[in-house]
RNA sequence: GCCCGGGUGGCGGAAUGGCAGACGCGGAGGACUCAAAAUCCUUUGCUCGAGAGGGCGUGCGGGUUCGAGUCCCGCCCCGGGCACCA
């Protein structure tokens, strides 16, 4: 496609510019009003993937327009660049990891500046550089000594296919491995953790505030997942002074329950297993504990198998409601690590129970009176108690409170707020990653690394091998160390922290990467945080969000960010996905469109412009056959405006005339438009104001009676402003040739709308007969619902289809429309 | 199963309860050209009609309203998240 201007060469001339000049570089004390506009940290896989693309386009639009409006903008750039994918590259290629992402590092860098997107390139951050690695295991030691980092023994998900351990969140539903694919076991391993179920309130209660996508506040929610309920005792009915405890959402169904079920793992099963019933309990719990998550939790279809997935232990414990001796069975369908272990069972209202009592002939008591119609299994919802004793009659939520308060009375009862969020699980027996700066001595136990002794680094000499062990784990010069106590020889901890947590703090670190002594200044960061504006992918959504609120939260308690706001994301933006025949694209899926061929041919311009025009920005996006049109047309759009703007086949003439006043007005009405969309992340109506615009001024200007010379070019000027964050390199340039030795087109302020102009003149008022469309009127604008019923009912359309008749009825709704009801 | 989104021309999409389809892509026709590309102009929801003009149209069925893509009720379909958390 042959372009009016060299797009390579325009493109690079500004690059070059605003990197040498540093003209997005941003002092802390900038007087101007602060603005934090931030990407998500981006992993090093490569030159940039569209999504990399259309996250920094967003991304720059907001700098560059948050600039022009006066803002002093913080926008920094870093790398992500701890991470498996880096690990098993370098093992594939016997290489080092690090030479493999600081190539990557390298790619994304080049892409993130063809693309033309602009950063204070002095406050970069990547992971692994040990300036940071320094910090990121100070704030680790910091957590320790406050009692937030702790070690445990712990069942894991261990991933065969990774050889680690994965958090929670790394494990699929259907148990798999999140990057593996690998189905997850189960190991007992002694593990560090970070406590971030201290803060599960906290983290829950504050989302409300958060100007983020409901949906992605519906997922920190769900995930926290808060539940409130009664804790109580079961007495053992062979020994009443010992007892089951378990944990309910529904005490008032407590008339209901026929049975107790432990979990496998539950401290109790041991007593609780009569002689006559062990050797089948240990065949469950055996099963229960060695098989993967994924066993335990597939049948929940229609409860098959359940009749295989729990046993009797023997054992009965005292109903408190009704006195009665009910059985306690063990089952794999309750949880060790959630409440007590163990739950009292009401087969008629819970659906779980219910599956597994009939599956074991358990007698099934309705306690709540189902709704006409309702036939068969467990009923959940509202009703009237029945066969329940003193709760008879109630509605759910007063039987809740009265047998809450007799269970306090009868059976050391509390009410209880349980989380389904667990303690952060931070180690990963990989070696790319940031060390946990631990040591571990034989007669000290753990002791932490001093900090001025930090970073712990770890070696170069390494063997990448295949055997999927991190090489720290066998790496004697690295494991083999001194007590920093007693200096005795020690174990230096091999595990490295889940790169999670490298995310977790970057942006404070950004607000003062320059402090040599601290983390962050908190003086400093408080100067740009929270982040005004946060963008990135919805696959965010939970981990890294929550985890980087959990940080700032603790960093504050721990005393080193006096100051700041306990939430860092002030406002969120999640874009859609890129997708291409029909699945998300990724590097691991092979189906990237590098836009380096679109930076060669289109230019970058074009490539943001179709970001910001494909669709809404929220929305994901289909990379199809028709896409590369659709980037020419955006190519075609900016080629239309540089001929403009170069008078091509334009025609003048000397006095401004009314229809020069009325263009004029389109342009300032086109600065609302333009103005509102940016604010309201509609970008894709913006740019197609924009084209309106520029349609409207070139056919305006290419009338032979020609267009008023002084009018154009104001109406030019203020369409390169409006375009100047969309399209920077093709609006510098021109701005640049129009206003040779002034400050360019980004140095300018964001154009205001003359309320004034925006007004038209006349309008076309629409005149209905029973919501039918009959006539169009041009009327002034502030006419008044009389007279617009005058002149509708006058309009000599109405007149012949009324045909003389008095109508009904008439609604006026001045200036738009009249709605004649005959 | 539960919780969010979303169903609008051939396609991406637009529309504070007020002219459905802005803007763009694609298509058709034309101008320029020896020719092509590029550019420019016209046209383009479906349908009946030679035409003027009419009818039908925002997943389906109801409702509210002078007026519904938009609000309410009940469905269907697609996408995403969560899913033994007691």
């Amino acid at each position: 496609m042959p372009r009016p201007f060299d797009v390579t060469a325009v493109e690079k001339k500004w690059q070059a510019r605003w990197f040498d000049e540093g003209t997005y570089e941003v002092d802390n004390d900038d007087a101007r009003e602060h603005f934090y506009a931030l990407c998500m940290y981006p992993y090093p896989s490569g030159s940039a993937h569209q999504g990399h693309i259309r996250n920094y386009t967003f991304g720059d639009l907001v700098v560059r327009y948050q600039t022009m409006r006066g803002k002093a903008v913080l926008s920094p750039f870093g790398f992500d660049s701890f991470g498996l994918p880096a690990e098993n590259a370098a093992i594939k290629a016997g290489s080092h990891p690090r030479v493999f992402t600081e190539a990557r590092m390298a790619e994304l860098k080049s892409s993130v500046l063809r693309l033309g997107a602009v950063f204070d390139w002095r406050r970069e951050v990547y992971s692994h550089d040990p300036k940071y690695m320094k910090w990121a295991q100070a704030i680790f030691l910091a957590f320790f000594e406050a009692g937030l980092a702790y070690r445990a023994e712990a069942p894991v998900n261990w991933c065969p296919g990774c050889a680690t351990v994965l958090a929670n969140e790394q494990v699929l539903a259907d148990g798999t491995c999140e990057r593996s694919g690998d189905l997850v076991q189960r190991r007992n391993l002694e593990q560090w953790f970070f406590k971030i179920t201290d803060y599960a309130e906290e983290l829950l209660h504050d989302v409300d505030a958060l100007e983020w996508p409901e949906r992605v506040k519906t997922m920190q929610r769900n995930w926290i997942g808060r539940s409130e309920g009664v804790e109580f005792d079961l007495p053992l009915e062979v020994d009443r002074g010992r007892a089951l405890r378990v944990f309910t959402t529904r005490p008032d169904t407590g008339f209901g329950v026929t049975y107790a079920v432990v979990a496998p793992e539950h401290p109790m099963l041991d007593v609780l297993v009569t002689d006559d019933e062990r050797a089948a309990v240990t065949r469950l719990v055996e099963r229960a504990t060695q098989t993967s998550e994924l066993e335990r939790t597939a049948s929940s279809d229609a409860g098959s198998g359940l009749e295989k997935r729990g046993a009797f232990t023997g054992s009965f414990v005292v109903n408190p409601f009704t006195q009665e001796s009910v059985p306690v069975y063990v089952a794999d369908y309750v949880l060790g690590n959630y409440g007590t272990g163990a739950i009292m069972a009401v087969p008629a209202e819970d659906e779980r129970d219910f599956a597994f009592a009939k599956a074991h002939g358990l007698k099934i008591v309705r306690t709540i009176e189902p709704p006409e119609g309702f036939t068969e299994g467990a009923y959940s919802g509202e009703g009237a108690h029945i066969n329940s004793g003193f709760l008879n009659g109630l509605d759910v939520a007063s039987a809740k409170a009265a047998a809450t308060t007799f269970l306090e009375e009868h059976a050391n009862g509390v009410t209880k707020v349980n989380y389904r969020l667990r303690d952060w699980l931070v180690s990963r027996q990989r070696f790319w990653g940031c060390p946990i700066p631990i040591v571990y001595c034989d007669v000290h136990g753990i002791v932490p690394v001093p900090v001025e002794q930090l970073p712990v680094v770890a070696p170069d000499d390494v063997v990448m091998d295949k055997s999927g062990q991190s090489p720290l784990a066998t790496h004697e010069g690295f494991r083999n160390t001194t007590c920093p106590v007693c200096g005795e020889p020690a174990r230096r901890e091999t595990d490295t922290m889940d790169t999670f947590t490298d995310s977790s703090w970057y942006f404070l670190r950004y607000a003062d990467p320059f402090s040599e002594d601290k983390a962050f200044d908190p003086v400093q960061a408080a100067k740009w945080m929270p982040v005004d504006q946060y963008i990135g992918g919805i696959e965010h959504a939970i981990l890294h969000l929550l985890y980087a609120r959990f940080y700032v939260k603790a960093l504050i308690d721990i005393g080193w960010a006096p100051g700041l706001e306990r939430e860092p994301f002030r406002r969120l933006f999640t874009q859609g996905m890129i997708r291409l025949d029909g699945s998300k694209m990724s590097k691991s899926k092979g189906n990237l469109v590098a836009p380096e061929g679109y930076f060669d041919t289109v230019g970058a311009d074009a490539l943001r412009l179709f970001h910001l025009f494909v669709g809404p920005p929220a929305d994901d996006v289909d990379w199809t056959n028709q896409t590369d049109e659709v980037i020419d047309g955006c190519a075609r759009f900016l080629d239309r405006v540089y001929r403009l703007s170069h008078y091509d086949e334009c025609f003048f003439h000397d006095q401004k005339n009314a229809e020069d006043d009325e263009v004029l007005r389109e342009v300032h009405r086109t600065i609302l438009k333009v103005t509102e969309g940016l604010e309201r992340w509609s970008y894709n109506t913006a740019v197609a104001a924009l084209m309106e615009l520029l349609n409207t001024l070139s056919k305006w200007a290419r009338r032979p009676e020609g267009a008023h010379r002084a009018t154009l070019d104001d109406s030019l000027d203020l369409l390169l402003r409006l375009l100047a964050p969309m399209a920077p390199h093709l609006t510098a340039e021109m701005w640049e040739e129009r206003h040779p030795g002034e400050r360019g087109v980004h140095a300018s302020a964001w154009p205001e709308a003359d309320p004034a102009m925006v007004t038209r003149a006349s309008v076309v008022m629409v005149v209905q007969i029973d919501a039918k469309v009959r006539a169009r009127l041009d009327v002034p604008p502030e006419i008044s619902e009389a007279d617009a019923t005058r002149v509708a009912l006058a309009a000599p359309e109405i007149v012949a289809t009324l045909g003389g008749a008095t109508p009904q009825r008439v609604v006026a709704r001045p200036p738009r429309l009249v709605n004649i009801i005959p």
